[in-house]
DNA sequence: TCATGAATGCAACATTATAACATCGAAGAT
DNA sequence: ATCTTCGATGTTATAATGTTGCATTCATGA
């Protein structure tokens, strides 16, 4: 099998081909919406680019700066509406221990989030892994508890950046 | 072995001796501050106390109504930095997807964090589970990542309110 | 062309959290 | 006992994040 510029389960590397991961996500919101019947509407498709921007999180006041920067109006029902659209269409995720939004490597397959984020560089990599699923479930089976939501949020210190410098851990 | 009001693992019961929950976690409090030299002050203790008014986890805002109807001053620094120490102490966890705060079952033994959290009662559990601890742990080593902070929060529908009504299901 | 409903613009507001600085008070040093 | 010091608390203002309600626009189909 052809390997991609990064694999299912890769941190994204920092020279990674990110034109790439831009495409691919366009091409599948595209899909996912048109299997929806949901409009990917102009505001909608920039708002997910603007998420795109990188792999790292992105606040929504942060999104509304970069949006008004590109000649848009932008109030924050503005964004906020784009984001819960997006999120309906599983096209990106909200990190909740960091109150921002990262895009979603996988829209087509529906799953639950599970992010290793990074404190240096802000970056999020998106695991989608069936044993730590299959372990909560047991547990919340375990406990007769009906599991609706997970949220999976690591924190700490991406391959890149623990290569780079080992000393100034935090901040 | 005798069982106590509740084990380890059990989701809190509707009817359990919440009694004895708070004086377990003003022993444990009093215990951990003594054994870090920190200081349990009057304010915290309070603080504490509001917090394990319930089992359900409580916004910062909730807090400091409650320390108003109490007589005491409050503004919202005074909750944040009461917040700020007693997190800090390992005596409550914040609930990221609630912006709440719960108290800790067991802050005599260092530990992350994992919660399940109902819908219709509030209420949430926290668990201590070693294989998922493990099982996150093992990803973030193929992945080459440190992990600092794991946060697991499980949204769903308890024991309890699954018994009372299948029915109406959310909100 | 017109009716309909979804999408967006817009103003105000609600909620959650922090910064900056003044004051108080416990605990040890003199 | 008094002083000193530093952590804890009080107070005001403000930042950051998110929502409500209503007017307007626009795509879509009758
Ligand atoms: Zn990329
Ligand atoms: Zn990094
Ligand atoms: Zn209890
Ligand atoms: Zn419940």
């Amino acid at each position: 099998m052809a390997r991609s510029t990064h694999t299912d389960r890769d941190f994204p590397q920092a020279g990674h081909d990110h034109a790439a991961c831009i495409d691919e996500a366009l091409a599948a919101a595209a899909e996912v919406c048109r299997l929806s019947g949901a409009r990917l509407t102009e505001l909608r498709r920039q708002v997910l680019l603007l998420i795109w921007d990188s792999h790292a999180p992105v606040g929504a006041y942060q999104l509304l700066d970069k949006l008004s920067r590109d000649g848009r109006t932008a109030a924050p029902p503005t964004i906020y509406r784009a984001l819960d659209f997006l999120s309906g269409q599983g096209l990106i995720h909200r990190i909740e221990s960091l109150n921002a939004y990262v895009g979603c490597r996988d829209p087509r397959r529906p799953h639950v989030g599970q992010f290793l984020i990074c404190r240096e560089c802000g970056t999020a990599a998106e695991l989608e892994d069936a044993e730590i699923a299959g372990t909560v479930r047991a547990r919340c089976a375990d406990a007769d508890f009906e599991m609706h939501h997970l949220t999976l949020e690591v924190l700490g210190r991406c391959p890149g950046c623990r290569r780079t410098g080992p000393g100034q851990a935090d901040r």
